[in-house]
DNA sequence: AAGCACTATGTCGTAGCACGATAGAATAAG
DNA sequence: CTTATTCTATCGTGCTACGACATAGTGCTT
């Protein structure tokens, strides 16, 4: 059992929880809106993947880190709040690709606005974390000082 | 509409999607100890918030972002589990105050030591997202931990 | 010291969401 | 053409956070 240090251990557990305050805020954010945090990271996903912001459940998947079934049920919701659409794919016509609605990208903007004020909040803090954690920067291999 | 120009939208995207990489890592990560992440941040909220380890609900409610019933129903289900245990404060009846069992020290350890390697590989990643969207200026050399 | 407001914890029913299992259609491979 | 693989979709289940409500202890006010 890898052991951590008492000052690693409290920056992990404030980075923690400027990680949960952060995602607390990201719900209330997008409730405000009318959309789960989900739903709004769905849009994100969608938006930033693809150049022409068509994207596949598979990928969707992929990028929100769920299973596929998940993924198809975040869409369906999405779908049903008139967020995003589903456009058949002519190249392959067991794709679905999910697209952004009008109505969608507005709700984006603001909560992605929304988020952005919150980050210039929260990001300093969860960088100084992370630098007290030793994780700030990459090629730390094997600089473990107890 | 547009108050997030597109490299900052793609930088957020990418920060969200290593948050929810690590997410996903702390819950299997977790389970892998047979605990949820949520009983994995629970243990070490009380092991961080106070010197003595003896934290009260509401602390945790509050360090958790869960409201106090939530709360309580998260520390029965880790009392199940033998992760945790409830003293009663002399002080003030009312209270329920938590500590970790010897048990919780162990799987605690473990889990966070896990989560210490992966963070060597997310910490940067997000990092890297943070300044690429302009909201790490607390990373000035100087405040870095000795 | 009785009354009242406030705080802290606990209980219960509900809703939402991610998952596994399963299915069916389209495509690829042989 | 037959079989295997990929992609999306459906359904039932379990977990958990929540609101509403309940109970008990504390402390202030009169």
């Amino acid at each position: 059992m890898g052991q951590v240090d008492a000052r690693r251990f409290a920056a992990m557990a404030e980075f923690r929880y400027e990680l949960r305050r952060f995602l607390h805020f990201s719900e209330t954010s997008a409730e405000a809106q009318g959309i789960s945090a989900q739903q709004y990271q769905l849009m994100q996903v969608v938006q930033a993947t693809s150049a022409e912001a068509r994207v596949s459940i598979s990928t969707i998947a992929e990028r929100m880190v769920l299973r596929h079934n998940s993924a198809v049920e975040l869409v369906d919701r999405a779908e049903r709040l008139g967020l995003v659409e589903r456009l058949a794919d002519e190249d392959d016509l067991r794709r679905s690709l999910v697209v952004l609605t009008e109505h969608g990208r507005k709700v984006l903007a603001h909560v992605a606005a929304a988020h952005l004020v919150e980050l210039e909040r929260a990001g300093p803090m969860m960088v100084q974390a992370l630098e007290r954690l030793g994780v700030s920067e990459a090629s730390k291999r094997g600089t473990e000082a107890k």
